[in-house]
DNA sequence: ACCACAACCTGGCCGC
DNA sequence: TGCGGCCAGGTTGTGG
């Protein structure tokens, strides 16, 4: 599933391909993917126009074109953007089809119809709300610890809550929590100074690995060439991984929480402190 | 302002 | 072997 790092590495590895390129034309196989505007509208204010530079935000990547308008794709659970010649293949499941001059498509491939396209003036208006990049200079421990500090909600979903740190998910959000030895269901604001410094510490480091590696190949996800990331190797407990702690040997547990399955270890996370 | 949960989808897995 | 049922999960929308 593509979180931040999944995301990153998708920008990094498909700006080269797409930056000062033309887009000559776009298929949509699937027009549930296009959130705004019109089918009609998407494509008189798309075709031909110049790619001048992709941005990540969050989970959200953003394509910038010459006319000021700009591309925003999520891929949610199951979407990968696969780099292609326009005489091959599609990729199976590919639900839109973005053609640039020079010969090269971008392969929209996206089992599960979740992933969402939309063109927008404003990029407020959809990524507005987020909270801030975890791995920019603005998110410090204290700024970690003063958003905290207002929140009661178990922590596995505050980390989950894009409008309070944004890009991470669900893997992401269980191997921080067990990096920084904290049990998923603490309340946000019942974490100690020290607690809050492990878990700043643990979600920098658990995404920088995972960039490091080009993302987790759990399910579906690849990079724009095809292959697939190797972030999964690193991974401890995210996605039922080990069935047991691979640093006390406890049994994983794995709970719901905000509908999400969440993996941890209940000896190395203590509920009570 | 904060919190919780259903809805959107379909491939893959489980049990019979 | 085949089939039905259920699970996964990011975001939006709704309601408390």
């Amino acid at each position: 599933m593509p979180e931040l790092p999944e995301v990153e590495t998708i920008k990094n590895e498909l700006e080269p391909y797409v930056v000062g390129r033309n887009i000559s034309g776009v298929t949509l196989f699937w027009e549930g993917m296009l959130r705004q505007p019109s089918v009609r509208e998407f494509h008189s204010r798309l075709s031909g126009q110049g790619i001048t530079g992709l941005k990540r935000r969050g989970k959200y990547l953003i394509f910038s074109l010459s006319s000021g308008d700009l591309l925003v794709i999520h891929l949610k659970m199951s979407g990968s953007l696969i780099v292609g010649k326009d005489s091959s293949e599609p990729p199976k499941y590919t639900r839109a089809i973005i053609r640039l001059d020079g010969g090269t498509s971008i392969f929209f491939s996206d089992p599960r119809k979740f992933g969402k396209i939309q063109l927008v003036k404003d990029k407020d208006d959809i990524v507005g709300k987020l909270g801030p990049e975890p791995l920019e200079a603005d998110f410090t421990p204290e700024v970690l610890a003063q958003r905290l500090s207002k929140r009661k909600a178990p922590i596995k979903a505050i980390l989950l809550d894009q409008g309070f740190v944004a890009g991470i998910g669900n893997m992401y959000a269980d191997e921080a929590l067990f990096s920084a030895g904290i049990h998923p269901l603490r309340p946000a604001s019942s974490l100690s100074q020290d607690e809050v410094a492990r878990l700043h510490s643990a979600i920098q480091q658990v995404l920088r690995s995972a960039i490091t590696n080009k993302g987790a190949s759990i399910v579906n996800y690849l990079r724009p060439d095809g292959t697939p990331g190797t972030a999964q190797f690193q991974f401890r407990v995210a996605h039922g991984r080990a069935k047991n702690c691979p640093v006390c040997g406890t049994p994983i547990a794995h709970i719901p929480i905000r509908g999400r399955g969440s993996y941890f270890c209940s000896k190395c996370q203590p509920e009570k402190v």
